[in-house]
DNA sequence: AACCAGGACGACA
DNA sequence: TGTCGTCCTGGTT
């Protein structure tokens, strides 16, 4: 049998993509390697046959450069002892869509919900299409066209998918049965690789029963983040004595296990600012997005005013504030800290005023 | 009084 | 080095 180093795939990537894509393209647009990733003479000779009139622009030449890389070490941290560093074909493939598989179900750690849509609610259903189309960036969709739960969303028939969010009907469905194969794998497959260790973790977060609440100010202030940096958090451990979400506070141990093996990613926003330079630590954006991506829990001290914006307000900054001290272990925490904080944002691209400015209400550059 | 804006500085990872 | 906690002054609602 023919048999290819990882490394010398770049040729067929694009044609496999062709095959199984049908064009999309392939990463999403914000999806790029990590920032200290730098192509060598050998990778740089090697993207010069995507330059074809059917390759992509130069960024994702770089992505997809980029992911050979990832490719061989999730390949290999899903075999139990590679015997050779090259790869048949069908270990290729199988490796292939291994990394593709986890860079689809990128999206759902960052918005903390299973990587199991059947297991979607409607609001996280909706959230996952929103991010997925903003990831690809596409046209947006009218999302009063999917008041389903995630497991009718998965059942939707490609047309169906089309009626409801034209020009998106194959991104989604691909999407999703991406996500569904890569569930299926996660059952028969006992050797993860990092990533969807971080993703199992993940969902035994959520689906734990809850437990009863560590003492208020015993927080792990690293305990939110086992996944890359781009992150949506997985339900958060920061309840309050109110028992309004009553989440599960998993062992740091487990978390910080979970954290270091993290490969890095891209961030959310067109900002590498958002980029984390301490990947350990929550950062107060991504707090404010938890809290507000749990409306049921948190509605009541932070809301959206306008999602699509990325508009929220603050309804109660003492709570806020009190939350986000919590997290971080800071008792003294208040909200004028925490909106000096927040005002360091604007200079960083994270956050900027709102063109009505309003007491308490500040905007994401990004909506998520 | 509560909030907003931003300078300054130091701790921390 | 970036983030953030802290303290501060001064302005606005």
């Amino acid at each position: 049998m023919e048999r290819h180093s990882l490394t010398q795939m770049s040729d067929s990537l694009y044609s496999f993509e062709d095959r199984h894509f049908q064009g999309f393209d392939m990463f999403p647009n914000n999806m790029m390697p990590p920032q200290d990733f730098s192509m060598g003479e050998k990778q740089q000779a090697m993207a010069q046959p995507m330059a074809s009139p059917m390759s992509p622009p130069e960024g994702d030449m770089l992505t997809a450069d980029a992911t050979f890389l990832e490719l061989e070490n999730y390949y290999y941290s899903n075999q139990p002892s590679p015997t050779s560093t090259e790869l048949s074909e069908q270990e290729m493939t199988e490796a292939y869509e291994i990394v593709m598989e986890d860079i689809l179900s990128s999206i759902t750690p960052r918005l903390g919900i299973s990587t199991d849509p059947s297991q979607w609610s409607q609001e996280q259903a909706q959230a996952w299409i929103s991010l997925l189309i903003q990831e690809y960036g596409r046209p947006k969709v009218n999302l009063s066209n999917f008041q389903v739960d995630g497991y009718t969303l998965s059942q939707m028939t490609q047309e169906e998918l089309e009626q409801r969010a034209p020009g998106n009907g194959y991104l989604i469905h691909s999407n999703l049965n991406c996500l569904s194969k890569s569930i299926q794998r996660e059952e028969i497959k006992p050797v993860l690789s990092p990533f969807q260790q971080q993703q199992q973790f993940q969902q035994q977060q959520q689906q734990q029963p809850p437990q009863p609440q560590a003492q208020p100010m015993s927080y792990d202030p690293n305990m939110m983040y086992p996944y890359p940096i781009t992150s949506m958090p997985p339900p958060s451990p920061a309840a309050t004595e109110r028992e309004l979400s009553p989440s599960p506070l998993a062992s740091s141990s487990d978390e910080e296990e979970a954290s270091m093996s993290s490969p890095a990613r891209s961030p959310t926003g067109p900002n590498t600012s958002m980029t984390p330079h301490h990947t350990g630590s929550i950062q107060l954006w991504q707090f404010l997005q938890e809290l507000l991506l749990q409306p049921d829990s948190y509605n009541y001290c932070i809301r959206f005013l306008d999602r699509s914006q990325g508009i929220f307000k603050i309804e109660d900054s003492v709570e806020v504030a009190r939350l986000w001290g919590m997290r971080k272990n800071r008792p003294a925490m208040n909200y004028d800290k925490l909106s000096r904080s927040i005002r360091q944002y604007y200079r960083k691209g994270i956050m900027k005023k709102t063109e009505i400015s309003q007491r308490l209400v500040y905007q994401f550059v990004t909506p998520f």
